[in-house]
DNA sequence: GAAATTCTGGACCACCCAGTCAAGATAGTG
DNA sequence: CACTATCTTGACTGGGTGGTCCAGAATTTC
């Protein structure tokens, strides 16, 4: 299942303005948790297919509590991708970076290993996944990259970093020799955020583990001789 | 501009019910060409993002000549599918399955220079239109393919369709020797399909003319040797 | 002319939408 | 205790949703 992967337990925060003189009832319940419903019902249904109803069902805090904590429907997107962009790059983005030696199993990690272990990730947490399928950002780009520019920003500025992720470990393979001669790291890197959000649109049409799989095979395959 | 793609001119039908004994007044708008503007609307808005009152502004037609015509919105929207899938056969698809000789130049195509004229066709008139951006089939696989399997289907066929146009073409150059050693087509037609449709994300988020550009020659670059 | 069928236009429906507001209960602080 | 801020509940708004229905005008064939 995908949960743990934004869903993770922390403690309770308690006591928020004690360094206010008169401070009364505290907030009751966890603004990053009802965020993290808000996001998977996001995720599922996209922005225009979720009700402000949906919401308040599947996040349990009251309508006031909502508009309290996070304002309007549009706000509380926007804090929805902020909060999906940093569990995606402490929960995927980070593999890519992680240089050196994989911790279980203790022998050097080179960067065309680390790109494949994040495409395996991004198939097996998102892809894969009956009810998510794509990534929350490829549909916001789909649904209303278009028509929001503020959104859109947004989300072009996520796709750009999991550009640089990839760049930077393609970087790392090029002066490791490890990719194929003739390689330009960035177009590469360009080509594999094209893949990776394709496999979003394939996989919400119905296609299959198999040809998913081989999908990513073949797009990986421009990196070796 | 990407009008002339799907609205053709077409003979005005007249008379539609000449085998029935009484027949009055006859349709007085274009089926075709109002579902033409439908189409138009749901492209660059969504199924859910386009109203009834949308519709019926854009297509310039009664409320009643709607739902007497097509049925109701999903009703309608299915028909567009279908007219979009038409449009895109004869429009792009074709110039895959169209072997032999390119008319006005006169000069023998092989199927990776009719693979790249496709790609380059869709790259102008449907990527790089501001308000399309995205292929029709694309954006409904994410807004509504994993909730709705009967148009999940539509979309899947769709994608197989083009897979299977993409297969023909790389197994026409396959068998002229012009893959890479050790190719499989099939799984080259899967990775361009991957990579065509992940193209409409990447335009939806503000990609760049460029970038676009890149993506396309990395991806058609596992093609040759 | 009569009959048949489509057209236009607007009225109407029940429901859902996002967003606001008020009342009162509740729980921390001093 | 008083004070303060958050909580829950529910009512309410104005407007939009998809969809139905009806009346009357228009148009074609018999």
């Amino acid at each position: 299942m995908v949960q743990n992967f934004y869903a993770q337990e922390r403690p309770r925060p308690r006591a928020y303005y004690q360094h206010l003189h008169e401070m009364p009832r505290i907030k009751e319940f966890e603004p990053e948790a009802a965020l993290d419903r808000a996001l998977d019902l996001f995720w599922r249904r996209g922005y225009e297919g979720t009700s402000l109803r949906d919401l308040l069902d599947h996040m349990d805090i009251s309508r006031q509590s909502l508009y309290d904590t996070f304002g309007d429907k549009r706000s509380l997107f926007l804090k929805v991708l902020a909060r999906y962009e940093a569990l995606a790059v402490e929960g995927m983005l980070d593999t890519l970076t992680r240089t050196g030696w994989s911790r279980p199993i203790e022998r050097p990690l080179t960067a065309l290993v680390a790109i494949r272990g994040f495409f395996e990730l991004f198939l097996a947490e998102v892809v894969l996944d009956r009810d998510r399928g794509s990534c929350l950002m490829a549909n916001t780009a789909i649904e209303v990259g278009h028509t929001d520019p503020e959104i859109q920003a947004v989300v072009r500025a996520y796709f750009g970093r999991v550009e640089d992720a990839l760049h930077a470990a393609l970087a790392r393979a090029h002066e490791a020799g490890e990719l194929r001669a003739g390689s330009e790291p960035r177009a590469l890197a360009r080509h594999l955020v094209n893949t990776l959000y394709g496999l979003g649109v394939m996989s919400r049409a119905g296609a299959g583990r198999a040809a998913l799989r081989q999908m990513v095979d073949v797009g990986l395959s421009v990196l070796v001789a």
